[in-house]
DNA sequence: GAGTTAATACTAAAAATTTCGTAACTCAAA
DNA sequence: TTTGAGTTACGAAATTTTTAGTATTAACTC
């Protein structure tokens, strides 16, 4: 009977929406709506069924407040973010994520001030696990 | 007249073949389907789709050789790693690679040899800088 | 309560992605 | 040359994701 596994990953419109959701805290149907861009242009009963979704998926849950739905997200922002960054590397970069850094820091452009910023994390994390 | 976009990912299925080009340098339809997971079952008639798909997108080109096609990456793996990040970075870090590195160093399970690579990285990143 | 407004529930269409079947083609060997 | 094994070309089915329409419901005002 095992057959579902769906790599618990966010669909590109489902990550949109979670991302408004993260800002916010929780909202309802139209606050997420409002959230996005101009030109996005999405029928408010699309956002309504995305939001459905996430809740079916376990992502989001929701309250009553009148009329309407509240919702606030069950996945952790941070979580997804792990997430991500394991299925990246493991896709992506043979599972070693020091060459993922390794990518980061030879080609996307960071400022000086996020390398020191980046080697003081890895420095604190070095002399933590050494005691 | 601008409309087209389209993200220049690789979905999901372009990636898993695009991963064994990378491997092989290059190679027929064969020698790709060859290389997927036992447990992977996919037709034959589907892997060649998928490799046509790739050409029509630019993502690899091909050469004949006798009755078939070798087909080879256009996009390096190393240009799509620094795509991949860039787009994780903007979407789910507020396009702050910082901090990318900090929820890796935080959350991944990294060895200390790892660590230590990073470390090194970055150094050698400052130093080329400032130097 | 009747009427208005705005929300949800449900269903399904539209679009994108993934998969495969059939037919046509190519080469090599008999 | 014909046959056979393996390939490509093309079209389309199947699936997943995204979007939206219609009907129903809930709250508020009169």
């Amino acid at each position: 009977m095992r057959q579902k596994k769906k790599s618990d990953l966010l669909t590109e419109v489902e990550l949109e929406f979670m991302t408004q959701l993260w800002a916010l805290e929780e909202g309802t149907v139209r606050d997420v709506l409002d959230q996005l861009p101009e030109d996005r242009n999405l029928a408010y009963t699309s956002a309504a069924t995305i939001l459905r979704i996430l809740e079916q998926k376990n992502f989001v849950s929701s309250r009553k407040d009148g009329k309407r739905h509240i919702f606030r997200p069950l996945l952790a922002k941070d979580a997804y973010q792990t997430r991500s960054l394991k299925d990246l590397s493991m896709k992506l970069f043979d599972d070693a994520p020091a060459s993922l850094v390794a990518r980061l820091v030879d080609d996307v452009d960071l400022s000086e001030e996020a390398l020191g910023q980046i080697r003081a994390l890895v420095d604190r994390r070095l002399k933590n696990d050494t005691g």
